[in-house]
RNA sequence: GCCCGCUUGGUGGAAUGGUAGACACAACAGACUUAAAAUCUGUCGAUCGAAAGGUCGUGCCAGUUCGAGUCUGGCAGCGGGCACCA
């Protein structure tokens, strides 16, 4: 026997007779179990945060599996999207031509990880087959009022004549052409996310296996905020502004009135001011990222209005257009009442605004002051808390008919539109007569052209000589096809539900949807706990909505894991240079090419852009699926970020090697043992081992049920190393030694497939071990009848002492007091306090 | 700027409010070997001490508790998200 484990023999035997016996076919039967990892896009490698995705989601489904539960594990594509264009204009390749390359080869690095998927339900998100049903979808959320046409902004790159992602943004210029960019209106497709915002805001209570801090950040995002809606009529023209404000309390220290330079009254306003005109034009340079919006200077433009006061006779605001007042949060108007708002305060203060308390700080702290106190300065409000002033302001504003209490979410409608080739097409004809006419569902679906080229700026689909031009379905009249295509978030926001009847002619059967749904559990990166996550459960309400099903929530258990990272590496030019372009000569890190001396930077994700990417083909290539996945389930927790090293990857693979070298070293003594023979006696030595047998199924189970996989390694490691020492010398300890190695190899087999498949084989058994039931602890072994106790004294640790957990706190106490390290402590000192946790710790207080 | 996290030896990390550092990695010393690789054994938070043992120690500052890595408040550093990257 060999005592290098052939991983490149056994794990392809293995991978082709899975697959052969259909081992991971879908079977429709109870219980079931749904695992499920987002969707990958197709980037052109598998990376590690790929394999680390998959092993965590193939260990619970594997482990499911031997627990009696009937799996579905698929996988699939989210193969529509920016990349693929970029790639065509660049190097000339056909977005399908290079994202279909993509796919193939991920697709054979993916089945090199021996990953316990379902392939026949592969589903690829850039097939007319997957998007016909989405466009269907699509035409039903229109005729129940979900999606909806309105006008909003985009980033647009004069030059280029494009229109740009944000992250294609960069300090506010085009990432290719350099020119500063522009937000410009457009008028595009929308789904009312907003009808379902309390919907699910409340449905966030009961999902009670998803990340506390997902919620919250879903919760915050949905931004649910009570306050009041307050008209302010202008002096100068016969025009109201409608504010919103979760402060109407601090009425009486507005100073300001700030409107959105993007709201139409604005809008109006510089039709006949050249200079608002210009102001407005500086605001739109910002593009549309909230996150640059918010960190500008703060700018404002005197419109030279004024609004009246709702409370105050003969009070006029003025009205300044800020470049901070978002148009798609509230009305797009606020009142700015400095005192007690940060950003209120710095604009008052630039232009020289009033600032007026209109709550007393109890600490007499500096402005703004944010928190709570009693009202001053506030004429019927003064003496009242902050809450009863709310309540007060709006019963007044009520009575006079000058506003009302309102409730507001910071989440906004989702535009679906984007002005791009590499997209489903939106099922929608443009005819002058009827206006907006939906494509009827029997022409679905709406296939993408592929004869396109991408030597002209803008989307290919606008400027296509026959794609665009249709007869309208309902009048004949010659017209256009909407030439936008769907948001990729789209492809990804009910996909799960395709895997469960991928063939179905309908978007999928409601049966199966049914009996697979919710997702059991869902895995993927912590990057998508707002978006991605929110979409699928905005689709699955609304798909409720549209008659598709009676499913809610479309994740039950949900585990956001962390990213993989690695050492960065410069020359001294200060160029990123790949880990294989870098060695270690004499204690120190060279560049391969000339030997000169590399920079080591710190931990970072892996990226492209940083060169710190370790491909897992070569990976996989060198050492074999079972260290690579063996690897990203040791050392890190799931939900946090993981460190690659060479170091660590070789750690695993000689685990692999010793736990090949220990179960066939003893191979010749075991095939003698009869597993239904159970011995009548054991040793003390063979006792020892069954307690620990037993013990470590128990501890591994509960590691694997609650995603602690760092955890489950190190009590398989834990395990092997005791097993190694064991020497068996007589019947009953050749007996636990089967029982030991037959659990070991059950215990790895989630984590390790093939070597657990092979060592199954060489142990004398038929395949396969993946489908064997999961071991079971037998509690007689799991009871501990001693335990060390911590003895403290003070709070501070002095000893320890080795008892029976059952003693009473009496007898312990008595034990206790008299040992020598206590008496030493305590002395003459009287025990104030004895306290006795049975089993933990005694802590005796003077 | 706003929202959400994270911070423990040289390194990754372990620890239902109860013996901080499990399990690994690296390093060092040794065994085996002609040699190397592989494998095995030992040491491995800091500090004082010949030893027994003591003292300090979980980013920083406070607090709650018999007892805090863990709970609460504040601060710092790092990371994720911010609606057209996926």
């Amino acid at each position: 026997m060999s005592t290098r484990y052939n991983f490149r023999e056994y794990e392809a035997k293995w991978q082709k007779a899975w697959a052969e016996a259909l081992v991971y076919q879908t079977k429709e039967k109870t219980p079931k179990y749904y695992v499920l990892e987002m969707l990958p896009y197709p980037s052109g490698r598998l990376h590690m945060g790929h394999v680390r995705n998959y092993t965590f989601g193939d260990v619970i489904a594997r482990y499911k599996r031997a627990s009696g539960y009937s799996i579905l594990h698929p996988m699939g594509w989210d193969a529509f999207g920016l990349p693929a264009e970029n790639a065509a204009i660049q190097h000339g390749v056909h977005p399908k031509v290079w994202t279909l390359e993509n796919v193939r080869f991920m697709k054979e690095e993916i089945q090199s990880l021996g990953i316990s998927y379902d392939w026949s339900r592969e589903i690829l998100t850039c097939s007319p087959d997957y998007y016909r049903h989405e466009q269907k979808i699509f035409l039903d959320f229109l005729k129940q009022g979900i999606a909806y046409r309105k006008e909003s902004f985009v980033n647009w790159d004069p030059v280029e004549g494009t229109v740009l992602a944000n992250e294609q943004v960069i300090d506010g210029k085009g990432w290719r052409s350099g020119a500063p960019v522009e937000r410009r209106k457009l008028s595009q497709w929308f789904l009312k996310i907003t009808d379902f915002a309390q919907e699910l805001l409340d449905d966030l209570t009961h999902l009670d296996h998803w990340p506390e801090q997902v919620k919250t950040m879903q919760a915050n995002w949905i931004g649910r905020s009570k306050g009041a809606l307050i008209h302010f009529p202008l002096i100068e023209k016969e025009e109201v502004l409608e504010v919103f404000t979760t402060r109407p309390d601090t009425i009486f220290g507005a100073s300001f009135i700030g409107i959105s330079p993007d709201h139409p009254f604005v809008e109006e306003l510089a039709k006949t001011a050249p200079a608002l005109h210009t102001f407005i034009t500086e605001c739109r340079a910002l593009g549309t990222s909230q996150k640059d919006v918010e960190t500008a200077e703060k700018k404002g433009f005197n419109t030279g209005l004024t609004v009246r006061h709702p409370f105050l006779k003969n009070h006029t605001l003025p009205l300044y257009v800020a470049n901070f007042v978002l148009i798609d949060y509230g009305t797009g108007v606020i009142f700015g009442c400095p005192a007690h708002d940060e950003r209120d305060y710095e604009f008052a203060v630039k232009y020289k605004l009033p600032i007026l308390p209109v709550i007393k700080d109890p600490q007499e702290g500096p402005l703004p002051y944010g928190g709570e106190g009693l009202l001053i300065n506030s004429e019927f409000l003064n003496g009242l808390t902050v809450e009863e002033a709310k309540k007060e302001v709006i019963h007044r504003l009520v009575t006079k008919k000058l506003g009302t209490a309102q409730i507001s979410y910071k989440l906004r409608d989702w535009g679906v539109s984007r002005q791009r080739y590499w997209g489903a097409p939106i099922p929608i004809i443009h005819c002058t007569h009827c206006g907006i006419v939906p494509v009827p569902e029997d022409q679905l679906p709406v296939t993408l052209p592929e004869d396109v080229t991408f030597d002209q700026p803008g989307n290919p689909l606008d400027s296509h000589p026959t794609w665009k031009y249709v007869d309208c379905p309902v009048c004949g009249h010659p017209s256009e096809r909407e030439t936008d295509t769907f948001d990729t978030f789209m492809d990804s926001s009910w996909y799960f539900a395709r895997y469960c009847s991928p063939h179905s002619a309908q978007p999928f059967e409601r049966k199966e949807a049914e009996f697979w749904l919710p997702v059991d559990q869902y895995i993927g990166g912590i990057e998508h706990a707002i978006l991605h996550l929110l979409y699928a459960r905005f689709f699955t309400k609304a798909l409720r909505e549209c008659g598709y099903w009676n499913i809610s929530e479309p994740f039950k258990n949900l585990l956001t894991q962390g990213m993989v990272c690695h050492e960065t590496y410069r020359d001294q030019a200060g160029s990123w240079l790949y880990p294989n372009q870098v060695e270690r000569r004499d204690g120190q890190l060279v560049k391969i090419a000339d030997g000169t001396p590399v920079k080591v930077g710190r931990s970072e994700k892996m990226s492209k852009s940083k060169c710190n990417v370790v491909p897992a083909a070569k990976i996989v290539e060198e050492y074999g699926a079972d260290t690579i996945r063996l690897f990203m389930l040791s050392d890190s927790p799931p939900e946090r970020d993981f460190e690659w090293t060479e170091a660590g990857i070789e750690g695993s693979w000689r685990y692999i090697n010793k736990v090949w070298r220990l179960v066939t070293s003893h191979l010749s003594d075991l095939r003698t043992v009869k597993a239904d023979d159970v011995p009548l006696t054991f040793t003390d030595n063979a006792l020892e081992i069954r307690k620990l047998t037993h013990k470590t199924i128990s501890l591994v189970t509960q590691d694997i049920e609650r995603f602690h996989y760092n955890r489950y390694v190190a009590h398989l490691r834990e395990f092997t190393n005791a097993l190694e020492e064991f020497i068996p010398n007589d019947a009953s300890e050749f007996w636990t030694l089967h029982e030991a190695f037959h659990t070991l190899v059950l215990l790895i087999s989630p984590a390790l497939p093939h070597l657990a498949e092979t060592l199954w084989a060489e142990l004398g058994h038929p395949p396969f071990v993946v489908n064997q039931p999961w071991p079971q602890a037998d509690p007689a072994f799991l009871r501990e009848e001693e335990v060390t106790l911590a003895i403290q004294v003070n709070g501070k640790l002095r000893g320890t002492l080795v008892i029976s957990p059952d003693l009473s706190v009496d007898e312990a106490k008595a034990l206790i007091l008299d040992l020598p390290f206590v008496t030493a402590q305590v002395q003459d000192s009287p025990v104030k306090k004895f306290i006795y946790i049975p089993g933990k710790i005694a802590n005796v207080v003077l």
